[in-house]
DNA sequence: TAGCTTTGTGTCAAATTTACACTATCCAAA
DNA sequence: TTTGGATAGTGTAAATTTGACACAAAGCTA
């Protein structure tokens, strides 16, 4: 399949569009994706939004997702789950938005559904660009967002959700890590997204129990502290478990 | 707020509609409401679908879903929770579909991707009465659903894997049973929707840890066999439980 | 070399889970 | 009225899992 969908022959659907809440992590706390729209919306409300654009008649929701994410941000391929519709009627109410919808859209003022798409990704393995209507496209940590375009706060607080209600089931945040990391990273990652403190050496032995976790035979270097020992993820067994199904961390 | 929105001033919104996946139970299996579309449909496809439809543009999503299940079989009401967006460009690739599409539908050809609902009713407290399109509605068991109309069964499957994950979070399969009912009765539903034997004694520890049930001091009469006991759903207690909020039932 | 910082480790009590079989009660049919 | 058929209802013991908790080891820096 062609990446880049045709877009000859197809035409914008005005009402229906994607975003994108794309969760990275830096070691030390959750961050998001999220694109600057530059000064012509900063008279009067934010400036910063998810990725998101609407949809071609021609392709269907997570290819959208896909694409539009690629334009805005230069990330491809990556793999989305959906966190859902969102869809008030009033959810350009802010001025700054239809300032903004009016300079790049052709029906600014159309009825827009949008539908969420969230996932994982290492933030050192994934080098944002921004380009189209993005002036810039960056992380940010998760606690420091307090306001977003459109409807697109609650829509990151619903991803949230989402994340960790998944990480209970999956043992999906490898993800967000270097290839190599220390277990303190990885519990410091669960909690951030549990958001909620877990006793250090319970972590340990349950995440070790998977048996998900490779150890290597090296060592953290040049930390001013008993370096840790480095992990990999065993995507094999990790493969397995997800088959198999397996019922609940019990974080 | 007045429930019928003013169908006056906005226009159905040609892209996007919602389908409502309505779960009951006959205290032997797993039931959905579904409407039947009529000879029309019926030449080359299936005649059942779930009820569903176009929005107007001035609703919200989750007004359009309880408006749209009133108009099609009489529910009103109901609380709804979102399955998620459904929208491959295809999804009307069906004769059958496209021909019925024609007969209540002024853009017939349009890109629809639509939202699905789902929610859980007890049988017996809501009696569906079709109208609009929708030439009868009635409950179907859902293990005897071999095809629908559009990608409704592909729906379908993800509202059953929905509520799968919701029933074991919280104790939600009391609104498909009646007012008065048995352990078994409860001990089957769990079963019809987790789709796999529970063991009977500690099924009955489990869910009466809860302590969200009452017993009755009333038997069950008539019955070829000894009668059960009959209990009821304690909803002060349930409320209390789902405020503090629990993690898991763990079946 | 002293001090700072983070890593890494074990145990015990309590709670939970799993597996498992027989008697009680009602109705219906003989 | 007796018998057979059907489902309700009940307990325990072993294994597993959870939760709470404290201190020595390793590297860096000053």
């Amino acid at each position: 399949m062609q990446h880049n969908p045709k877009k000859i022959n197809s035409e914008l659907n005005p009402n229906v569009s994607v975003d994108c809440v794309i969760f990275g992590f830096d070691l030390e706390q959750l961050t998001v994706l999220l694109i600057d729209r530059g000064e012509i919306s900063s008279a009067f409300g934010p400036r910063l939004a998810l990725p998101g654009n609407l949809i071609y008649d021609n392709e269907n929701l997570d290819m959208a997702a896909d694409r539009v994410l690629d334009e805005l941000t230069g990330l491809k391929n990556l793999y989305l789950e959906q966190v859902g519709a969102f869809g008030d009627p009033d959810r350009i109410h802010k001025e700054s938005d239809r300032e903004w919808l009016k300079s790049i859209r052709a029906e600014p003022e159309a009825r827009v559904i949008t539908v969420a798409y969230y996932t994982l990704v290492t933030m050192s393995q994934y080098k944002p660009q921004a380009s189209s209507f993005a002036k810039n496209a960056d992380w940010v940590p998760v606690n420091e967002i307090k306001e977003l375009a459109f409807d697109h706060f609650e829509i990151l607080q619903a991803a949230k959700e989402k994340l960790k209600q998944k990480i209970k089931i999956q043992p999906i945040g490898f993800n967000l890590l270097p290839e190599k990391f220390t277990l303190s990273q990885l519990h410091r990652l669960y909690e951030s997204i549990l958001d909620k403190p877990l006793d250090k050496r319970n972590f340990r032995r349950k995440i070790q129990k998977l048996d998900i976790l490779t150890s290597l035979r090296e060592k953290q270097r040049g930390v001013p502290h008993k370096p840790s020992l480095l992990y990999e993820f065993n995507e094999e067994k990790y493969q397995e478990l997800t088959q198999t199904g397996f019922d609940n961390f019990g974080f």
